[in-house]
DNA sequence: AATGAATGAGTGTTCATTCAT
DNA sequence: AATGAATGAACACTCATTCAT
């Protein structure tokens, strides 16, 4: 009786610490690189002592991997929502690199630190972040497989310029400036013509 | 024989311990990181000590300015060389780019820390690096101005689609199965189309 | 019964520490100079390691401030206790001599420290570290004004041959052979005589 | 004969390097003291690379005496010359005091490097600093051991005072506003009443 | 008489992590 | 769920010193 009256007196808000830890992660490596920013910094801007981490991860680098992971889902989510809408092909390619861009806006530091994090890093966790952004690029693979007649032009090079404009993009896009769409429908404007 | 011989081919260090240096600190830079890769290792990739670094470098960051200003020369040079062949605005840009792409074959650790050092990243050597890095891009910059008939396509998104794409080709590049004239000429043909 | 007791007494390092550290860093500050003595010795003098250090105190040299501030107030007590119970300026002086080299007798480290920092030191910590000197030697200073008919002395010198003498009474006073109180007298006998 | 006319052509200057090492040595010595002052900027205010220094002395702490020798030989000079004028006892002790402090200012590195080092600094130079600071002290006990009548005050504090306030000097002791002269004049007026 | 280049131990400090409480 | 206190290895960097030239 106690012990449920307790627990529904206590604690309004269940586990909202780990968010503010990851968010505070996130914009730390995101603003510093994975390895110049110290636990001890990431517990401060939580508001708690570096050791009080390790009760909500087990290491620095599962925490890499949470915020990976966190911002794969974000952005796969809206990218899904996004071309469930479109059934043109290059309708739901373009809706894919808003939504990736507008992601970028909403989301700023959990994608940034997923395009930052180079492929080699996060040791333990390293092949399971491989995996996550292997996925997550899947999806804009399958998306270019799926347009009509490549013509005389290499897919995997529209893929790759599409990609690494796409990666590139935390370096230039400033949300007072560009609008995702606006970008993405140049984006593809320019290439779609290079396919008829 | 065999002394007076060696007299002639002796001095076994002359003066290559500072490239010698560079080439080890451009190489853990890139495959780990700036901070990721230490002091002791750059030394013992050199066949040296820690200390005996600062001989030849102020500090870690002069190393990694010391660095980009290789890489950036070289770049600059070999695209230099490339476009002066070429009169066409269009043939210009894409000797640049195949030009860029074969830099990051020849010096591509350098090359690499070039792209992946963020242009917030460096402390005290920041201001320098980024001046290095503006130098470059300006060259792209001019090169994409001087194309003719903008038509309906915001210029600076053609400028961004194509730096994103030469910035991460680092990440998908392989020399043994891409060419940097094949890639340069699938991108330049692709954008080409848009303009007319 | 050894059990209960045990738990009665136990607690092996409650909050002393950072005294501990204190302590340990005071006697080897005061024996080999602030630049000589090693953060590891300090740790290692006190039962711990170089890193612990920073938990208790940020810096070096803030360690060495709150050794001064230590000093200055045990010194400053002790000078306050003995002025108290006097009234004549001669007498107030005189008791303020004796405690001040009573300090150096029990707490000697600390004191040594104050002594042997030069005005000049101490880096970041320099302007409060003077700021405490100054105000330790405002007491002797208002003593000495304090003394009535100054004769065809000038006041200053007065103060700086009994401020020369207590400040380089480290160098020889030796407990065994010299009393505070002895020697308070001996020094103000000299100097009362040439100011009547 | 080329070797003759070669020594006399060449070299203007016989052994003027080892006074500049030494300059500059004392200045660094006095103004950041032994340890805080690296054998690197020794040697670049002395205009050469600090293994260089190798050539002129053993090591650091030989450098450290040999300020100390000429610092000692300097100051002993000054008081010999001034103490041989006078024949009364107090008029030699004022003397000497007059030349010791006037040698602060005419040798202010040296003579503050002779007064900073504590009698423990200096390793294996330890013992013959500690001789040369006897020695040069031996002086002015001798100076007051001849002084007439002691009376009820204990000549062993007189000495203390006194030398604490020579050896404090340095603290307060300003050019602009103190003159050797009026500063032993005084502090001798107020000790010499004491013994009478 | 001095240099260029290095050494290896040492500096103060920070790191991710641990753990009893 | 978090803290206070510590650990031990690592960090970038500096040190006095050496030595072939």
């Amino acid at each position: 009786m106690a012990g449920s009256s307790q627990s529904l007196t206590r604690s309004p808000r269940p586990d909202n610490r780990r968010e503010l830890l990851l968010d505070a992660a996130a914009r730390l490596f995101s603003d510093e690189g994975f390895h110049a920013a110290s636990m001890r910094d990431i517990a401060k801007a939580a508001g708690m002592l570096s050791g009080s981490i390790y009760y909500h991860f087990e290491s620095k680098e599962e925490l890499l991997l949470a915020i990976y992971e966190e911002g794969a889902r974000r952005l796969a989510e809206a990218v899904e929502n996004a071309i469930a809408r479109e059934t043109d092909p290059w309708a739901r390619l373009e809706a894919a690199c808003a939504a990736h861009l507008g992601g970028l806006i909403a989301h700023r530091d959990y994608a940034r630190v997923m395009i930052q994090t180079p492929p080699d890093a996060g040791g333990s966790v390293e092949s399971r972040i491989r995996d996550l952004r292997r996925r997550y690029e899947a999806r804009f693979r399958a998306l270019i497989e799926a347009l009509p007649a490549p013509g005389d032009i290499d897919r995997r090079y529209l893929r790759m310029l599409l990609f690494g404009a796409l990666n590139w993009s935390p370096v230039w896009f400033r949300p007072e400036r560009d609008s995702p769409e606006t970008v993405a429908k140049q984006f593809i404007a320019m290439l779609r013509r290079s396919l008829n």
